[in-house]
DNA sequence: GTTTTCGTTCCAGTTGACGGAACGAACCGG
DNA sequence: CCGGTTCGTTCCGTCAACTGGAACGAAAAC
């Protein structure tokens, strides 16, 4: 019962050993702290091809080995990580704007985009103490089961809508919308009242709020969201928290030049 | 008058076509909106390799294709950089640190590392505004003419100063310390002191106050710096300032288990 | 309009990666 | 304390696949 392979995106690149190299860093990426052996199982790789590729990853300072022997990410994608981050106006604006938002109200803020039809945080503030639920933070997550993902498939292209349907709606919680009429009408309701919520349908106990940030071009390019416990974030105050999530958002969306 | 070559951290890893490709992502961190051509010629590669690379890095997402056909760094290298920082407790725990040293001193605040010699950013906080100079950030700076980097080395084993003495003390400002002699004895004054100052040794009109970070081994893990311009942080403010920082990573490293 | 430079594709030669097997060291359970 | 297993690492022959040309249309520069 082994955890069983990494991810695959498009195979067959023509590339296989920069393929088989990528996949390597990106299970580490899954996991940390992995030792050679059980990169290879999970792969499907041979033991050398793994450890050739880990040489070259661990020269470049993508990979670093632990003193157990074992591997781990190394320090150089963190350093581009940044570079990417600094780069990009929509992460350093949003910054402050996520830590007043996290202030208010007590929550943990996310920023967040669609990428390959899930949901993927750019920045999070953690608040108020960064409580470190599980060792490998979880920074992707399924688009049709969270407030980030329904807000941005509320107002992006309809092409997305119809892919998640198509890849399914899978089940998280006995909240999660399974059936495509009720997501249908669920981002109908999303799209009127301008944020979405996620009640306990990805993780039981969890409640979101999210609203969509646009572009120059009137995209919704990325969302905004806090999340906290269904105890603090009690029903009586969805309405005043969505209404400083989309403010938030539309403070964030008037600095990358959205049209009033 | 090209720019020139990326960075062979050491040649010949014996994996000619990954250590390509990590060298065009890398070339890529360096500078962003980068055609295949130009990389080619940086490189000092073939523009049919650079390609193919380039198609297989962005297969993965590691970069991504901009509409002037030219490439970027991908959204993978953000997401694998956010895994890297939230899954390190030195980053966790400096962030509020951070905050609150550049909240007290209206100066930017850094913290950061040694490696490879040169000190590299792992988590830095703009302040007052995120006010941007250039448009690629520099996360990666010489050790010797820094002040975080003569405070590691000063607190971090004897090699790294050799290293660095070896390595060249270079020039880059009239104020740059460039004499082996001289420089042991400013490494023994911040030893001595606790903290490091850097006057204006790395860029002209900027100053910095650093203090080293130490884990539960007592190790120069890391260093907390402010950096200001000399108008901001003038002579008068270094002796107050300088004990804030010291206060700040002796924060830090009491959070990392360092005994008192 | 002309010329250069770009990104992309194709192809043959040969380099260098693949995938076994073998080695010593670490780790396990007894 | 000592077999037995599993680990990380190295070596090597084979042949898949990467390299490095040349060639193509398209875009940009002159």
């Amino acid at each position: 019962m082994e955890p069983e392979a990494a991810s695959p995106p498009a195979d067959r690149t023509q590339f296989r050993s920069l393929d088989h190299a990528l996949g390597v860093l990106c299970a580490l990426a899954e996991k940390e702290d992995l030792g050679i052996s059980e990169l290879a199982r999970r792969l499907h790789l041979h033991k050398s091809g793994v450890h050739r590729a880990l040489r070259a990853l661990s020269a470049w300072r993508f990979v670093e080995q632990l003193p157990n022997r074992r591997y781990s990410l190394g320090l150089k994608v963190l350093e581009l990580g940044n570079i990417y981050r600094l780069r990009l106006d929509l992460t350093r604006q949003a910054e402050p704007i996520l830590k007043q938002l996290s202030q208010r109200t007590d929550a943990n803020s996310h920023l967040a985009r669609l990428d390959q039809g899930e949901v993927l945080d750019l920045l999070r503030i953690e608040y108020p103490a960064p409580l470190r639920v599980m060792r490998t933070p979880i920074l992707r997550r399924p688009a049709h089961c969270t407030a980030l993902g329904k807000a941005l498939l509320a107002h992006g292209p309809a092409e997305g809508v119809t892919q998640a349907i198509a890849a399914g709606l899978a089940r998280m919680t006995p909240r999660t919308i399974t059936q495509p009429d009720r997501f249908l009408n669920e981002l109908a309701r999303v799209r009127k009242a301008g944020y979405a919520v996620d009640n306990e349908e990805f993780y039981s106990g969890m409640r979101c709020i999210a609203a969509p940030v646009f572009n120059e071009q009137s995209d919704a390019v990325a969302a905004i969201s806090i999340s906290a416990l269904i105890t603090h974030l009690t029903t009586d105050r969805i309405q005043p928290f969505a209404q400083m999530v989309l403010e938030a958002a539309r403070e964030l969306s008037s600095h990358l030049g959205h049209p009033a």
